[in-house]
Order: structure tokens, then C-alpha cells, then sequence
DNA sequence: GTCTATAAATGGATAGAC
DNA sequence: GTCTATCCATTTATAGAC
């Protein structure tokens, strides 16, 4: 806990530190037990605050999932600008695929989370997950994806939440079962007739 | 809403047909929310109760969300003992994969449930959902399976959530794109080296 | 079988002391 | 930056009238 390790810059900006607790915190149990299951009460416990606490640092609870969704978000963003500026549709497959599983392995941790329900599910469209959804979807199966590619792309997004079961898997392990897992979902075949 | 259609039963066991509602629309709502975001007033609003007469049919929320699962959970075990009874493991493959299919089909309205988390997420491992999965686990890949077909295995069980996303697909363009994903998925290849 | 009323607890969120 | 204390809404669940 204790990390006053040379600058001393103890003072103003540990608030950095105790914000990246929470954030973890509220990570890994909205992984466990889901958005809506999860209370600030739960976060607040488990790194000995009071929801008070949690309260200066972000205003609304909703502003935890988002923040905490904030850098895998941008990662895949990042990702999809890759894969957009390739030739070959099978180039683009390949880095898609490569660039998300070591994502997934990355953060293998925490990363049930992401089908988690914001509060409003209504908005559950316009999310930036639903955009980033919908980019990686037209770049692997262009504008007009049928009902199989569609489903496909679908499950490959919701790989991340089988990752809770295979925790004694060893991070290389896991790479070559999803890349195998993932590059198979997307071989779909072209429609007949 | 009113069905006095002939034989009059009304008086006293129309409790059945109440209780029946509540299942489906808990079940429609656990499917849309997730279970913790659907309030037991929720459900009754929806069907013009009040909570306490929800309480009639149901001691707690908890046993809604086990009563919702019941039927599919014994359909489920029902195709297991099916495909258990077959010798060949390719036969059973194909025999389980066809199913399921015609259970997501048939369900494919409210089948995000099945991933909802109970109270007691300690109790998550002893519950009959995962009994299933140790069950068709072994019939698919026999009693140790390597990593990759474990992930595998996980996949098709978490393709239920990608039903929402295709609600436009005919049943019959949704069966041939689950049949198709589903075989693709298991296709594991053998181990190297 | 469904209602009103209410209990008891917990949720998210704010004000103000330190 | 964290705490105590509190507000208010909502939750699960029960008691008892009709």
C-alpha cells in the first residue's frame, strides 16, 4: 500500500494513486459480479475508504465504468486505425486477430466487464464500445456483413467472458486457444445459392 | 389478458397462469437488465401486480431466477442423456450441435439470462448450469481437455448473448448461422508436438 | 389471489467537519 | 483527501385487510 518511494510527491497528487485503486477495485469487481450487482459500498470496503471517499474522485458511479473502460477502448481504437490502413482484407484479419488476443491475454484479469449493463439501456447503442463494434465489423466483413458473419463477429466479441474459466491456463496457453478459437469463428464460409 | 376459454377453471388455480407470466416476463427482463438491474417492481408493474402478489407465487427473487431457468436447464440435460446414449463422438457432436441450435432458436427471445449472476457468486460453481457444462464438456471432448477445446466449449456456451444482436435474422437464416458457427467452433485441432 | 401498508436494509449521492 | 453524518430513493420482504 505504503509507495513513498523517492519524490515524495505524497502530498497533492497521491489522489492519482488512490483514483487508479478504485479504478482497479472497481475493475475486477464489476468483472465478478457485474455493473449492477457491484456497489460503491464493495469498492469503497475493500480499499478501506468510505464511499465519501470514492465520491471526490468520481461523480457518479457510471463515471467508474467509464473510466475504467477508457483505456481498453483506446487500445482497440487503436487497433482498428491499424487494421483500417492495410490492403488485403486477409492482412487485416490477421492483425485484428493478433492485436486482440494480446489484449485479451493482457488483461485476462478483467475483462468479463465489458458486456456489463450501463445504467441506461436504452443508450446501450450509441456506447463507444458499440461504435468500436461496428468499425471492427465493416473491416473484417465490409458494409454489407450477412447473418453468419454477423453472428461470428458477435462471438468473437464475447470471447472475453470465457476468459473466468480458464485461469490455469499459462498466458502462452491461452494465446494459441484463442488465436486457433478466433481465426476459426471468422472463417466463415460465402453464403450458397 | 383474459382467457376464460372453456373449461371455466378460473377460481381457484389461475394462480398458475399468473405465476406463469411473472416467469416470462422475469425472464424477458433478467434477459434485457441482468439480474440485478431487474427489480422485483419492475415485473410486477409490467403485468398491472403489485409486488406483494408477486410474493405469492414466489418466496424470494432468487427463486424466480431458478424457476425462469428450470425448463431450459432439463431441456439441456435432456439432449446431454441423448448424446450420451450415441456411440460414435462424432455422432454425438452433431446431435448435440443440432440441439442446441433448435433450443437457441426456439428461445432465442430471452436467452441472455443464462450468464446472469445469482446472490451468491461463491455459489456460482455448484450450481445445475455448470453441471451442464462438466457434463457436455466430457461428451464433446472427452474427461481432459486440452485448453483450446476447453475455450472452445466455452464459446458455443456464451453464443447465447449474441441472439440479441441479430434479432432481425429470420429462425431459419439464425439456425443455419448458429449450425455453421457452432461446427466451426469445435473443430479443434489436435494438439502440436 | 391480490391489495395496502410498512418494515428493515441498502443503494447512490451530498454537506460539511477535519 | 478522507471522514462522519445524513438525505432520499429504492430494494427485498412481511403482515394483514379484502
Amino acid at each position: 500500500m505504503a509507495m513513498p518511494a523517492r519524490g515524495l510527491t505524497s502530498r497533492a497528487a497521491q489522489a492519482e494513486q488512490t483514483r487508479q485503486q478504485i479504478l482497479d477495485t472497481a475493475q475486477r469487481l464489476f468483472s465478478e459480479l457485474g455493473y449492477s450487482a457491484t456497489s460503491l459500498q464493495m469498492i469503497a470496503d475493500e480499499l478501506g475508504l468510505t464511499k465519501a471517499a470514492v465520491y471526490y474522485h468520481f461523480r457518479a458511479k457510471n463515471d467508474i465504468l467509464h473510466a475504467a473502460l477508457q483505456p481498453g477502448i483506446e487500445r482497440l481504437n487503436t487497433l482498428l486505425d491499424e487494421a483500417g490502413a492495410m490492403r488485403g482484407r486477409r492482412a487485416r484479419t490477421e492483425h485484428l486477430v493478433h492485436g486482440f488476443v494480446d489484449f485479451l491475454v493482457a488483461n485476462r484479469q478483467n475483462m468479463v466487464m465489458a458486456s456489463t449493463d450501463p445504467d441506461r439501456p436504452e443508450h446501450r447503442d450509441k456506447t463507444e464500445v458499440s461504435a468500436l463494434h461496428e468499425r471492427g465489423l465493416g473491416l473484417l466483413f465490409g458494409e454489407h456483413p450477412s447473418g453468419a458473419e454477423r453472428l461470428a463477429y458477435n462471438a468473437v466479441f464475447t470471447l472475453p467472458d470465457c476468459l473466468a474459466e480458464l485461469t490455469d491456463l499459462t498466458d502462452q496457453e491461452l494465446r494459441e486457444a484463442l488465436a486457433s478459437t478466433l481465426l476459426r469463428i471468422l472463417r466463415v464460409p460465402p453464403a450458397r445459392a
